[in-house]
DNA sequence: CGCCGGCAAAGTGTATACACTTCATGCAAC
DNA sequence: GTTGCATGAAGTGTATACACTTTGCCGGCG
């Protein structure tokens, strides 16, 4: 069982190996899940745009923030760059990333071969039941989006990717996609997707449709289509694309 | 850039972050590498069978044997868990992973999803260059099929999937196969795979062939029937299927 | 004879100390 | 006035110390 998410979490997806539950012992284990606490706290932020990209991440600073010592937030930061939420450089610390343009083609590429074979699967094995908790969640999702409640229409509207994978039973699948789906969000953020979240939304409850036809062809166009206009919303072409292609034109 | 690995490391494609290079300042230098060298090695023990699953992986000692402190052991150790190669537990420490026949399942079942897309765009996009890269990879497995070099072998056919992937130019899709081929080989070891490495050779070169002709079909059912096969030959019949279902029989 | 409770050894979880690198400020020389 | 270097503050990298949990063992008690 590689690592049962609690739920959907707080706020993000948020990605990454969530420690063991167990029964719970008193002694030591309130802190246990410091680490990842700092985690979500971290991710939280980031998703909901309170630490912009680029931002410096001192680690006696989040440690004084927690009340915890230094070794916690490293713990932390360690797991946070491994999810690619920031860059770790040595001796330098931690950054809030700047994913690059081509580090966003290549996610989406991802997402798009990942997703499309899930949702052929998902098309051929969720039962009404399953189809009947994507239909609340789409409930969830229109609310949010009606009373613009903008981290939390986010948090659903990436949440409807992670869901539909852990519907299939496969964990793993689940867990990559989580992490794909938090990194998007970043991206999604950093490049100011005009991407209005009623045409996600809309686009959701097509691909629902499909599924509950039990058209395969029908929800892999739907799911690709997507995916192909969240991408293509992303405003990359006329920010700083690069310091270097930048510097090259001034001189 | 996210991470582009050094090249094919030493034995195991070896998962996850690896820390920046830059020009190297020898001062306090030489050891931030410390802890990547921890997960090298213990990655490539666990992949050349030197420690069996389950086996217990105690800080102190580790630390002794590569004469550094236990915290950098515990990096070490944490980024193992986050591949997989190993499970924590709170307060009990760290073992080899022993994964479940479910997990393998899924771990297939995601490789399945990822390659048949990938080895679709190879098909389209690689060129004769690229072509002559993957025959000369093949040599190299040929040889080590050939002297029955076990470690060699092993590394070889599964960088086979991970030279593809780097070959589409999606790092990002890289170093998701990279784990997921790195788990496979844990895998494999742990249920003793029948699956011939001359088998999978010789798959490999089916593919290769499909390839160079640009013909995608063919290529995406030889990957597909490539990867069913491996995961067929797995005994993961007859062996401890659950522990509660062993139980439940007995009682 | 077997079960329970406590004690000691081993090991993990977190905090803290210290070394060394990086970066910025300011002074001196040109 | 600008370049270059030295100095110091800030911050990261690693080691070590200590608290608490787990676990195996032994003796007492039923």
């Amino acid at each position: 069982m590689p690592r049962s998410r609690a739920s959907l979490q707080v706020i993000a997806p948020m990605p990454s190996a969530v420690r063991r539950a167990r029964p719970a012992a008193a002694g030591t284990r309130p802190s246990a899940g410091a680490t990842q606490r700092i985690v979500e706290s971290i991710t939280h932020a980031i998703v909901e745009r309170r630490l912009m990209p680029g931002t410096k991440l001192a680690e006696q600073k989040i440690a004084d923030i927690f009340k915890v010592s230094r070794t916690l937030v490293r713990q932390a930061l360690n797991q946070l760059s491994r999810d690619k939420l920031i860059v770790l450089e040595p001796a330098r610390g931690a950054r809030v990333a700047e994913p690059s343009v081509e580090e966003a083609r290549q996610v989406f590429e991802v997402r798009n071969m990942l997703e499309a074979a899930m949702i052929r699967r998902a098309a051929a094995e969720l039962g009404p039941v399953q189809i009947a908790e994507l239909r609340r969640h789409l409930d969830d999702e229109r609310a949010a989006v009606a009373r613009t409640d903008v981290p939390g229409r986010t948090r659903l509207l990436a949440d409807f990717h992670v869901t539909l994978a852990r519907m299939l039973g496969n964990a793993v699948l689940a867990d990559l996609l989580t992490d794909l789906v938090t990194r998007s969000s970043l991206i999604a953020l950093m490049y100011q997707s005009a991407h209005s979240a009623e045409h996600s939304f809309e686009e959701h409850v097509a691909i629902v449709d499909a599924l509950e036809q039990r058209d395969a062809r029908a929800a892999v166009k739907l799911m690709q289509g997507h995916l192909r206009h969240v991408e293509r919303n992303l405003k990359l072409d006329p920010r700083t694309p690069d310091l270097e292609a930048a510097l090259r034109g001034a001189a």
